[in-house]
DNA sequence: TCTGGCACTCGGATGACCCGAGTGCCAAAT
DNA sequence: ATTTGGCACTCGGGTCATCCGAGTGCCAGA
């Protein structure tokens, strides 16, 4: 499969990765208000500014080349070499041109050379050049579109819009998927509840705007009665309800002292309870699928693999690494970007969704660095959508 | 590729290893094969009806011959010579007599040459008659039992228990753990809630006896009043509270009519919503751990684990595999004796758990056909007695 | 029935060899 | 100054021949 012919010559300075102004670093701060279609690639600012002095200025002609590259090696997963880009590409030169070029990627760190006799495979830096600047996040065709909204559409639950989610994803980009279940920390509370397990046993129930249900169970240290309970239930929802999770401890803390002291320490117990759910640690939730789709992650298997699995098997990790996400547009982590070790052979492609305006959550796909980012981001980017709008009528 | 003395795609045998009850060496003739109510529906699998003829008494060496083998096997990932075997186990025969020996093995379909000048291989059967007669399950040390104690009393939650004995069990293996959550239909009614949403949305909540909670939306045809609510809510209780699931819906079966006639269709929905949440497919949860230690499989890696993956992903297919264990005593499925073809290149170690004598769910792991089955069936049989103490504790 | 001896097999490791894709560089052409 | 054709060079990977030894099967003798 291979893309448009892409005949895109494109002014040197000016910045291709989406509608983007400026220059190749779009301006961080953005209105949050306005999340349109113009999300982007956002540019991890992960390059630090100084080594910016010995990027030499590349013209089109180089640029294209590194596009070529990338395109192919993706393609075929073999390491690309002058002659055969010059023939697939029509480049209307030569390969000896071709071949000055790479060197000066190459001498620029973008690409790489496995061996001295073989082609040339992409650097990191390569790739990131190559999300910022040359490509385009690839739209999803009609038939997809279609697809996903009909897949999705059939969810009764949060659970089940989560599933179908994160299963979509990985099957839609034939990679590994993540996706966060809405934090708590950006929902609001429709409904608290208590009930009753046993004399001094709990289970408090909360449930978000956004559908999602936790339940914990609470041990009192003494028994708790029928009257009190109803009463701070009562007293829990008309403070609390509406109101945004990371509000609700200063709105109720003052709530044991209206209590009889007999039943203050119980209260006390159960408020206590319900700010530990509140903890990032403890509410956040993950689904996760795709993972048959490691296999195809190249030859050099086993040793690639392994920490990748044992990366997706940790929580935590897979919750830094969504955290890490850009609050508003795309983020795109490539190998080593990653913060965490046995993820530098990978790339994450990132982005926060929610039925509003508002990102309640994130989601992405994790593949091999070697990924085709174009389709990954229209994928992610789409679904990402689709979900909000599945949130936001429910 | 004309070896596959295995000339009997017999149905899939389980078996089901009883405690250290029978010896290295046991009676050949068992009793019949009706899953009587003590559990050996065992070693019946071991028969192929007409085969049976030509499978020739072996004699105490040669079983420790295939003992032997199938240890060194396990230890060293190589073919087993005759050399080596006499050198390591203190047979007192020589090399020749073992080869022998062997040759009749093999005839039998017990182990296998993969070329003809290596050394011999268990097969499924060699490994199944390992499982059934030569070995015993292997109890944990007392260190090993302090530590599975000491990890799994921390729990605070059934959600917690349920983590935290898959990752016991995927770590104690160094395989890939299975744990099911207890399931509904083995399970009694705690309690049953229903909260008011909105005028027509209702969530339904369960709790059972073993600690888990389900919740359910409920869409009714018109609004619910709170007395209505209030009603359904006490006269569930009543009739449902401290019995079983299954028995649940010809319990409740009658309490629409009790109803005012508006109300009805409400609580007519409430109830198909409840009884639906029992069946099966929408019942069992399942939680996974330990799919880094896949990569542990074996040198012809790729092609072994993406099957193993893909089950892995489907629910279904676990919910099936672990479905298949006998209800008492362990079951263990050795590589083509497993419904699911993506495992047959691998053994599936499972049994049942439960607070009382009663199992409620099941938890077990999946590896290579080449395990270790002692450890694993020790270590599985550990877990599940624990995991059942702690539940019966909460 | 076991054992020692012996011829035989074959997988896997080693090394020589060649092929060709791909490179870097240079001098000529534009 | 850039592009291009030419050319020598590199080196990974495939092929082939060779060798080694672990392991076997079989047989005759204990």
């Amino acid at each position: 499969m291979f893309d448009e012919p892409e005949s895109d010559p494109r002014p040197p300075g000016r910045a291709s990765a989406s509608e983007g102004s400026s220059g190749p670093k779009a301006a961080p701060a953005r209105a949050a208000s306005r999340p349109t279609a113009t999300q982007r690639a956002a540019a991890a600012a992960l390059s630090p500014e100084p080594s910016r002095l010995d990027i030499r200025q590349l013209d089109d002609r180089k640029l294209s080349v590194l596009r070529a590259i990338v395109q192919d090696y993706v393609g075929t997963e073999e390491p690309v070499g002058s002659k055969a880009l010059v023939e697939r590409h029509n480049l209307g030169v030569s390969p000896a041109t071709v071949r000055n070029d790479m060197a000066t990627l190459e001498e620029d760190g973008y690409i790489h050379q496995p061996h001295t006799s073989a082609g040339r495979i992409p650097t990191d830096k390569g790739y990131r050049l190559f999300v910022d600047r040359l490509a385009e996040v690839k739209p999803m065709s009609a038939p997809e579109r279609r697809a996903i909204r009909h897949f999705l559409d059939g969810a009764v639950d949060l659970d089940d819009v989560v599933a179908r989610t994160v299963r979509l994803l990985a099957q839609l980009t034939r990679q590994v998927a993540v996706v966060q279940y809405p934090s708590l920390t950006r929902s609001t509370v429709r409904h608290v509840e208590l009930l009753a397990l046993a004399p001094s046993k709990i289970m408090l129930v909360l449930i978000t705007n956004t559908g999602r249900v936790e339940q914990r169970i609470v041990d009192t240290p003494g028994p708790v009665g029928e009257t009190t309970l109803a009463d701070l239930r009562a007293r829990l929802n008309a403070r609390a309800g509406g109101r945004f999770f990371p509000d609700v401890p200063a709105l109720v803390e003052d709530l044991p002292s209206s209590f009889e002291p007999a039943e203050r320490p119980n209260v006390t117990t159960v408020l206590s309870t319900l700010f530990e759910s509140l903890v990032e640690q403890n509410e956040e939730r993950i689904m996760l699928a795709g993972t048959a789709n490691l296999t195809r992650f190249g030859h050099d298997f086993p040793l690639t693999i392994q920490p990748v699995l044992e990366a997706l098997e940790e929580q935590v990790v897979l919750l830094r690494l969504l955290g890490e996400t850009a609050d508003s547009g795309m983020t795109v982590r490539i190998g080593r970007e990653n913060e965490y070790e046995g993820l530098n052979s990978t790339s994450v492609v990132s982005v926060g969704y929610g039925s509003g305006d508002e990102s309640v959550a994130k989601l992405g796909v994790i593949g091999p660095t070697r990924m085709d980012y174009p389709g990954t981001m229209g994928a992610v980017r789409a679904v990402a959508r689709y979900v909000g709008q599945i949130l936001a009528e429910s």
